[in-house]
DNA sequence: ATTCCACAGGAAACAGTGGTCC
DNA sequence: GGACCACTGTTTCCTGTGGAAT
């Protein structure tokens, strides 16, 4: 081992980095007081909250955009400062916001509503558990605290789409119907964050009429504003001359490809400059975020198989070792992987399901093709690496056996 | 034009788990 | 302690489908 190497990591340590100056900047905690190219946006809410705050009655909104455009942001920047100038003027006004992407499920958004709103510290007798109560209990508890404490709560939903998806509307038509029985003693504003622009279809229409009053579209950003970001965030971020243009250039246009998401376009800078760094290179220059862009890819993949199931990791290694392709033959071969494991196989139905889950993931591709009188299948494909596949399931003890 | 194969995939039901309520 | 609830992962049942073979 070279002691000079050991030393020098050790001393950049102590003396700080030579490329990056503040690394919290490049993740996705950091976000700026006002985000570049959403005044426009941030004028909208702002004017549908300002409702609330002058006549004291529920506004809701609709906020659509594609993943990494600020949307999310752009609302909670918007909702501090209601929040500083409802305090200023002695307006009480109740912010909560929850996710329903990480709460998985309608009734976790409810007890998140729940412990975000204070429902479940401040009234036992209203609280919701965790689990054992029906949604409609749930529900009535939360809206009976607002009634209670005539609370004005604007109630965030982040990608609430995936709520309606899941679980349908049930959680917002009880919301939207209840603001009309609750404005004399409180009320709750509902701002709904979608990734989606076509969730609203598939809400009921008196859910869709209540809840869209507003709505505002988030386009994703242009190459041209992602430099803008870029640059913008590469100053904060690095030493001065440790990251080369063309490098922020080629960052932005990799992202502008990918539906302009300003997220990963950042998550990108920061996995180059780390790998600057570990080459002991003085300046990020192109070829570090090419092998960024290779190496995010190859984690997510690899952790994806990682912490799969083992039927899931088991369908992926019939699919590698399958000629063909053809839905038969993979299951076939999952049915021999499964019986030399000595574990009960899943059903044909299960299977499909879980090559549509690994094709929705981008491990594998799949095309339908008919062969006539020989019937209809999938030709399923893996979409990366083998070797990123077989060292996840190396990792596996259980699958190693089988390699 | 009809038949038929090998599936895809939706809907409903079920089992098991972990929890609350009364 | 039994009734009830939500959730996950799965099975069972069923209908629909494209196109070669008849």
């Amino acid at each position: 081992m070279d002691s000079d190497y050991l030393d020098n990591i050790f001393e950049k340590a102590v003396i700080g980095n030579s490329l990056i100056k503040n690394r919290k900047t490049l993740t996705i905690d950091y976000v700026p007081e006002k985000l570049p190219f959403r005044d426009e946006e941030s004028k909208t809410i702002a004017q549908v909250l300002s409702v609330v705050l002058k006549d004291g009655r529920p506004s809701n909104l609709l906020v659509f955009g594609k993943p990494g455009t600020g949307k999310t942001a752009v609302v909670k920047n918007v909702i501090n400062r209601l929040k500083r100038k409802s305090k200023e003027h002695g307006i009480g006004i109740t912010v909560t916001i929850v996710n329903a992407k990480t709460a998985n499920t309608s009734y976790k958004v409810l007890y998140d509503i729940a412990e975000e709103m204070g429902t479940n510290k401040i009234d036992k007798k209203l609280k919701v558990h965790f689990t054992g109560l029906s949604m409609g209990e749930a529900t009535d508890r939360i809206l009976e605290y607002v009634k209670k404490n005539q609370l004005q709560v604007i109630l965030v939903i982040d990608e609430i789409d995936s709520l309606v998806d899941r679980n349908g509307d049930d959680i917002l038509y009880s919301f939207t119907r209840a603001n009309e029985r609750l404005t004399e003693s409180g009320f709750i504003s509902l701002i709904g964050i979608s990734n989606s622009l076509t969730f609203k279809d598939k809400l009921d229409p008196r859910v869709r009429s209540s809840l869209s009053e507003e709505e505002l579209v988030f386009n994703p950003y242009t190459v041209l504003q992602l430099k803008e970001i870029l640059n913008e965030r590469a100053q904060l971020a690095f030493n001065e001359g440790s990251i080369s243009q063309a490098a922020i250039n080629l960052c932005a246009a990799v992202a502008g490809k990918e539906n302009g998401d300003a997220r990963k376009a950042i998550d990108l800078l920061r996995v180059a400059a780390e790998i600057a760094e570990r080459e002991r290179a003085t300046i990020v220059i192109e070829k570090h975020i090419r092998e960024a862009q290779e190496k995010i890819e190859k984690d997510t993949n690899y952790e994806v198989i990682k912490n799969s199931t083992t039927h899931t990791k088991l369908v992926v290694l019939s699919i590698l070792k399958s000629q063909t392709g053809m839905t038969g033959e993979v299951y076939d071969n999952y049915i021999s992987l499964c019986k030399m494991m000595d574990q009960d196989a899943l059903t044909q139905r299960r299977i499909t399901q879980i090559v549509s889950e690994l094709d929705q993931l981008g491990l594998i591709t799949s095309n339908v093709v008919s062969h006539g009188r020989y019937g209809r299948s999938q030709i399923i494909k893996i979409a990366v690496s083998s070797n990123t596949i077989m060292n996840a399931l190396k990792d596996d003890p259980f699958m190693s056996t089988l390699l």
